[in-house]
DNA sequence: AAGGCGGGGCT
DNA sequence: AGCCCAGCCTT
């Protein structure tokens, strides 16, 4: 068995050689090491990095983005997913600024009791900012360690994650856990890629598990699939002339806080009599249906969107009767809504129409 | 303990 | 077409 000593003066080595220039590592502020690991959740590097700059330049400290409104902060984290870290940022932000004086607390426990900061963001932020002994464990920690280690435990278990985090710190580098937390995450990202790792070059070739025993493929473990689920969407776009009416979503459903028209749902695909049914029963007979979209196929993790869109034109008084019926929906002009945070559903049809 | 939550890129 | 990604929160 490989020496945990050797093993983490090899990836520290490795790392030196091969890391990559990235903005937050020159940096011991937790502000920037925070907003970065918040960004990175789920998403990779070459995803977050321009929605990290444009962060640190128009939120320089934690203050500017405590000040600022959420939908504000929904709108500059427009089209990277994961709506709730953004909400959970700026959050986070807030209760730093009113509860911790705007400093970062440098403990674990601490961190984990922050909006948004888990068992892993905890980890990076106390080792990188505060050079505490705690080790990351995420998706890059499991792979490496798993096929290095021969580690079968299913990742998807409850279990799993507690064995990792366990042998993690036991592998951790504790004069150097900053260095040894963003090497094991570089290697896993770089050289011991999910698909196709670069076993030729690796400098644990000799001792890897998975490379001996023919295991790259399976390991890690991850036995639990997540099921997507079919969704129909019919939205209608009730405009008045160049302005569109347009409602915040609410919990409970995907794009919690995000902006998008008047929506028809079914389990099957919507036709437009079924349209026609609806503006009937919401006794808007003046209007005047336009132009029906072409179907949009909008694929997230768990769910399967297919979307069309139809254009109404409302009449005034249809105007005012949608406005006692549907009070939270409103009346944006197309300025507005370019500064409203929109799923990218939304900006790809709006982008589809010639204004 | 299990399920929900985006969007994009790679193979 | 399927898989994965610097995970976390709610129930």
């Amino acid at each position: 068995m490989l020496d945990s000593k050797v093993f983490a003066n090899q990836l520290i080595n490795w790392y030196e050689e091969n890391k990559r220039d990235l903005p937050w590592r020159k940096t011991k502020d937790p502000y920037p090491i925070w907003l970065s690991e918040i960004i990175l959740q789920q998403t990779r590097v070459a995803q977050g990095l321009p929605y990290y700059e444009r962060f640190i330049e128009q939120f320089p400290t934690i203050y500017e983005l405590a000040n600022a409104s959420e939908t504000e902060v929904l709108r500059l984290w427009q089209g990277l997913g994961y709506y709730s870290r953004a909400r959970n940022l700026h959050a986070c932000a807030k209760m730093v600024v009113n509860d911790f004086g705007g400093e970062f607390p440098s403990e674990f426990d601490e961190l984990l009791k922050l909006k948004g900061i888990g068992r892993y963001t905890a980890a990076a932020i106390s080792s990188s900012a505060f050079n505490q002994p705690n080790a990351v464990v995420d998706g890059n920690v499991y792979r490496v360690l798993s096929r290095v280690f021969g580690m079968e435990e299913d990742i998807s278990s409850t279990q799993g994650p507690k064995v990792f985090e366990i042998r993690a710190n036991e592998l951790l580098d504790k004069e150097r856990p900053n260095q040894y937390n963003q090497a094991i995450m570089e290697f896993g990202a770089i050289q011991c890629s999910p698909k196709s790792p670069a076993c030729g070059v690796c400098p644990f070739k000799d001792d890897c598990f998975a490379f001996n025993h023919n295991k790259i493929e399976v390991l890690p473990v991850k036995t639990k699939k997540t099921k997507v689920r079919k969704r129909y969407f019919t939205y209608l776009a009730f405009h008045s002339e160049r302005e569109f009416w347009m409602k915040e979503r609410g919990k409970g459903d995907v794009w919690q806080g995000l902006f998008d028209f008047y929506l028809m749902e079914d389990s099957k695909p919507i036709n437009l009599e079924e349209v026609l049914s609806t503006l009937q029963k919401l006794g808007l007979t003046d209007s005047i249906i336009g132009e029906e979209s072409k179907l949009y196929e909008h694929v997230l993790t768990h769910q399967r969107i297919f979307a069309n869109f139809v254009k109404i034109e409302l009449e005034t008084e249809d105007e005012a009767r949608l406005m006692t019926l549907y009070p939270e929906i409103k009346k944006y002009s197309l300025e507005h809504i370019n500064n409203l945070p929109k799923p990218v559903l939304i900006i790809k049809y709006l982008e589809d129409q010639c204004f």
